[in-house]
RNA sequence: GCCAACAUAGCUUAGCUGGUAGAGCGGCUGAUUUGUAAUCAGCAGGCCGGGAGUUCAAAUCUCUCUGUUGGCUCCA
């Protein structure tokens, strides 16, 4: 008889060869969803045999550790079914994720159709309730299973060392290389669906194998997958695409160019809001606006070591016209002119990639003091970078975008100090637009690496500011080594869109590298020159990306300060004209961003039409208003109120757009 | 850039295995004068993303280019 602990208490009495699942069954009954078993706080199968003096608990399948068990799972029946349709293919690593889980074969793309078909023959193993079963061998009779997957050959070289051997897993005739825990059978896993393919390569390598990615989802119970599937349906609905059409506020045209935003009327209104808004901040914290070209000789970014160096991100340079006659003249080829532009025998403009150099330069053009620093420079710049076509994506990765860029150039013992002032910036705005699910990330440089410029003792005071800037916030930050620009630390502001893909948004960075390639110096106190150290920083990242980010945060309802349209005035009949005019006016003048609409339409469709533009307001004009002078005030839910007197309704709303409420506030109820 | 899918009117879309396009919304014109999520009628909008090919015949099949979407990779 062996003693097993149920609990802190608690302790039963088994026969000896008793499994976990045995006394999950017993103690908990055959549905309490237990997916696998802790046993001594280590992750067991069920069939997991217990000994002497252990200790078990259930692992449920809705938990999180339970959740990676199913999908693990569920990833090993996707390449069950892969393998009965395309024995050929070879599998390679499956894991879990978020949400589900994804498998990598070797073999041919495929299908839409044929991701179905899998879908179907997965289901129909899960009915045919088959035991997953662990076995175990040592290293030479593992090879001898897999010698037909070199990957799994790969993974067994990097993974297992010499004499440990392994386990594998088995059910039916599919058999794979895996340590487990995994769930007892099949039929455990049913509430999954296959969602798309990609392609991926092996070990993240683009020099290896190019292999077939198929992605699912996988949850527990039949509600949590439906649960998900709801919640994407309606993240689609808030898309920044979509909303971006829906309410004309950016157009990306294929005339013009992939990646490249067109700011429609209604879209510039938000984004000059928000320009606004940052340049009211930038005067009160001692920031000078600057503006400099789109474009600067190769020299510059050759000093500033972009060029040649990030070559492949930028759109190629501009040469002039009549050296690219004499060039052609010359027989002069294109793999020619790029030597020659790299070796800067040529030159040329390039499209500026970042606003830093135009900066440095406006630096240098005076001799500086110590009394000068901090010397703060901020700009709406707009860079352009050559991202690859396949990563370009509406708004938030493009090719040409607004930075709310500054520079400042600070002295060693300013860093902190200005660090913190940069990401205090972008708490208020963070704070005052209610995004609160966003995380800070600390990066900084990878202890391993030699790719960093700068002195450790530099960088050990830099990074220490950094995390001093942060830890001052009271919000949760990560520090992530290896996250660091190769010239400084930094922080940045990550937040998630509505499908869960994570977005950098603001971000400050500490550069040592800039300051020494275009030799900047000031004069100090003590008479002598000194090299200032200078901080980058954006606190929307860019406006295209922030926008986007935004409209899917307000789902297209945004606050009254930066709604495109904020009132619209909507007349019942033809008789109210005359006033419904006179209301237009007085709120135009009064500076109020409206629309009026006074056609022969039924009330009703007139508010249906113009709900769909989210203006804050709608005023409803009839014979009860015109005659006392007032007006009914509708919000963007649905809610009124009636008989608001004119001078009231403008007071109250100029408080809201002032204040920059984040709230509708005018409908008070009955 | 790689893999897959997709591209029909301003928007949303129908069009099965080839026989050269239908609808709703929106727009315009009338009628209607309306009290909180669609009043009625008429009219005008399409080289079916561009180009090439197969065919007696292509929105439909093939190739190619452009763009979009989901991933991969990348992101100073």
């Amino acid at each position: 008889m062996i003693q097993i602990h149920i609990s802190d208490s608690e302790m039963h009495e088994y026969s000896l060869g008793t499994s976990a699942g045995d006394v999950i069954r017993n103690v908990h009954g055959k549905k309490c969803g237990a997916v696998a078993a802790l046993v001594d706080g280590v992750e067991r199968d069920m069939s997991h045999e217990l000994s002497d003096g252990q200790r078990i608990e259930p692992i449920i399948g809705d938990s999180e550790a339970g959740l990676y068990i199913i999908r693990h799972s569920t990833a090993h029946l996707l390449a069950q079914a892969v393998l009965e349709y395309y024995p050929n293919a070879k599998p390679t690593i499956g894991p879990p994720i978020e949400n589900g889980f994804y498998y990598d074969f070797h073999m041919d793309p495929i299908s839409d159709d044929e991701l179905k078909k899998i879908e179907k023959r997965m289901k129909e193993i899960s009915r045919e309730n088959i035991p997953i079963v662990r076995e175990e061998y040592d290293n030479a009779a593992l090879r001898e299973i897999f010698s037909e997957n070199p990957f799994k050959i790969e993974i067994m070289d990097d993974k297992i060392e010499d004499g440990n051997g392994s386990s594998v897993y088995r059910q039916g005739d599919f058999v794979d290389l895996c340590r487990g825990p995994h769930v007892p059978t099949t039929a455990m896993l049913r509430w999954f669906k296959l969602t798309s393919t990609s392609t991926c390569y092996w070990k993240a390598d683009a020099s290896k194998e190019s292999l077939v990615r198929i992605y699912g989802w996988s949850f527990a119970s039949k509600d949590e997958l439906q649960n998900h599937e709801t919640l994407m349906r309606e993240a689609a609905k808030r898309d920044h695409r979509k909303l971006g059409k829906d309410l004309q506020l950016f157009h990306i045209d294929e005339m013009v160019g992939q990646g490249l935003i067109l700011w429609t009327p209604r879209g510039s209104i938000v984004r000059n809001q928000l320009q606004d808004f940052i340049s009211n901040h930038l005067g009160r914290q001692g920031y000078h606006q600057v503006y400099t070209p789109h474009i600067g000789k190769l020299d510059l970014y050759r000093t500033s070591g972009h060029y040649p160096y990030y070559q492949e991100s930028q759109y190629p340079p501009l040469v002039e016209r009549d050296l690219m006659t004499k060039l052609a003249d010359e027989g002069c080829s294109c793999g020619e002119l790029s030597n020659r532009m790299d070796e800067g025998e040529i030159d040329g403009y390039l499209l500026k990639p970042m606003n830093c150099p135009h900066h440095i330069r406006i630096f240098t053009s005076q001799a500086r003091s110590y009394r000068d620093l901090p010397l703060r420079l901020a700009e709406f710049g707009t860079v352009y970078r050559w991202e690859q076509s396949g990563e370009i994506s509406g708004m938030t990765r493009v090719r040409g975008f607004t930075q709310d860029d500054a520079h400042l150039f600070v002295t060693e013992d300013q860093i902190a100090q200005e660090v913190l002032g940069c990401i205090e910036l972008v708490q208020i705005i963070f704070g005052n637009l209610g995004m609160e699910d966003y995380r800070i990330r600390v990066g900084l440089r990878d202890p391993d690496s030699s790719k960093y410029v700068g002195e450790p003792e530099k960088w050990d005071k830099a990074e220490q500011a950094c995390r001093d800037a942060a830890a001052s916030l009271g919000v949760p930050f990560t520090e992530e080594e290896g996250e660091a620009a190769f010239y400084g630390p930094k922080i940045d502001f990550v937040v998630r869109d509505v499908i869960g893909r994570e977005w950098q948004l603001g971000t400050v960075q500490v550069d040592y590298n800039l300051p020494e390639r275009f030799d900047l110096s000031y004069t100090g106190a003590d008479g002598e020159k000194h090299r200032p150290v200078m901080i980058h920083r954006a606190p929307f990242g860019s406006m295209e990306r922030f926008c986007g980010v935004l409209i899917e945060h307000f789902a297209g309802k945004f606050p009254t300060w930066l709604s495109p349209t904020q009132v619209h005035i909507l007349t019942i009949s033809e008789k109210h004209k005359q006033y419904a005019n006179e209301v237009a006016c007085t709120l135009k003048n009064a500076g109020f961003r409206i629309e009026l609409d006074d056609s022969d339409n039924t009330i009703g469709k007139k508010i249906r039409t113009h709900r769909a533009m989210q203006p804050s307001y709608m005023l409803i004009l009839g014979d009860e208003e015109s005659e006392n002078q007032t007006v009914s005030i509708r919000n963007r839910s649905g809610e009124q109120s009636k008989g608001i007197s004119i001078d009231e309704f403008v007071a109250d709303l100029e408080l809201e757009i002032t204040s920059r409420s984040a709230h509708q506030s005018l409908v008070k109820g009955e």
